[in-house]
DNA sequence: AAGGAGCGCAACCGCTATGAA
DNA sequence: TTTCATAGCGGTTGCGCTCCT
């Protein structure tokens, strides 16, 4: 037995919207808050589903959405919490201030995905498509975007012969990807002089690099449990009562542990 | 100028999470 | 504890627009 429809879709109207069903919402809703979705279409009048209401509401006509082109600082932003959250694309959006979830992705899924396979990276791993290591031995992966085209760094170009190709369009340009095996862990690495250095370093499992961690973030050596790391400390699943943590780009810096990131 | 290909984005679908009864 | 309704999320689809030949 399925689940019952959230409506009568017999008499939902689907597809676009229409601007008398756009202010119709919009008046709803600045009349009675966001409240009920399932019941919202039939009290505002709407012919639609209340998931297609909400949709609309969230991803359209919500007052604080910001429109129009992502800036630069956005881009390294969603790269960034890309790295770290994959495709969480609602945590992502809610660290950028008027754009959704559903924005967002369509941006990565279209502009962003396609830059990296431009240049050799998988979007999905931000790590070269012709990577012969396996997962396991690779330990640092710097990929750096930067609007000012600079020349790479010698020898900064393994595993991505794309790289320095001009023909791109765009400004973006990758100017290096960087692997070193897992001995160089906790090592200074020389950095590069670009607007942003990101560096995904993917090890072994969390406890094993426990002290190394604790010590970057210059807190206690107490050990947090797996849901803090995941960002979500005020769970019942918390384990350590580590609650109100540091933030860090407005993340539970738990969640940042096991793979860290630096930028310059 | 016409038509096909590719792209971008809004919207939908199916699933999971959550909370109330 | 179980069941069910609802909200929310991520993947996918489809349409309209633009570009290219």
């Amino acid at each position: 037995m399925g689940r019952s429809p959230c409506c009568e879709k017999a008499h939902t109207n689907k597809g676009a919207w229409t601007k008398e069903e756009d202010d119709r919402l919009v008046a709803y809703i600045r009349a009675h808050g966001e409240g009920c979705w399932r019941s919202l279409p039939k009290a505002a009048g709407l012919l639609r589903c209340g998931k297609s209401c909400r949709l609309r509401w969230i991803n359209y006509l919500r007052p604080d959405l910001k429109r129009g082109n992502f800036t630069h600082e956005e881009d390294e932003l969603i790269i960034k919490l890309h790295t770290h959250l994959g495709n969480k694309w609602s945590l992502i959006a809610g660290r950028l201030p008027g754009r959704t979830d559903n924005e967002i992705k369509n941006y990565w899924n279209t502009h962003m995905r396609r830059k990296f396979t431009s240049h050799g990276i998988d979007p999905a791993t931000h790590r070269p498509t012709n990577d012969q290591h396996s997962s396991h031995d690779i330990s640092v992966t710097s990929i750096s975007f930067s609007s000012v085209a600079a020349p790479a760094p010698e020898g900064s170009s393994s595993g991505s012969g794309s790289c320095h190709q001009q023909e791109e369009k765009d400004d973006m340009k990758v100017i290096g990807v960087d692997m070193k095996l897992d001995e160089k862990i906790g090592q200074d690495v020389e950095p590069y002089s670009h607007d942003l250095n990101l560096e995904l370093r993917i090890s072994p499992p969390y406890q094993l690099r426990q002290h190394h961690l604790m010590k970057s973030v210059g807190k206690s050596n107490r050990l947090i449990c797996f849901a803090c790391r995941l960002g979500v400390q005020n769970s019942k699943e918390c384990r350590c009562r580590c609650n109100g943590r540091t933030h860090f780009l407005g993340l539970k810096t738990g969640a940042l542990d096991c793979r860290y990131m630096e930028t310059k």
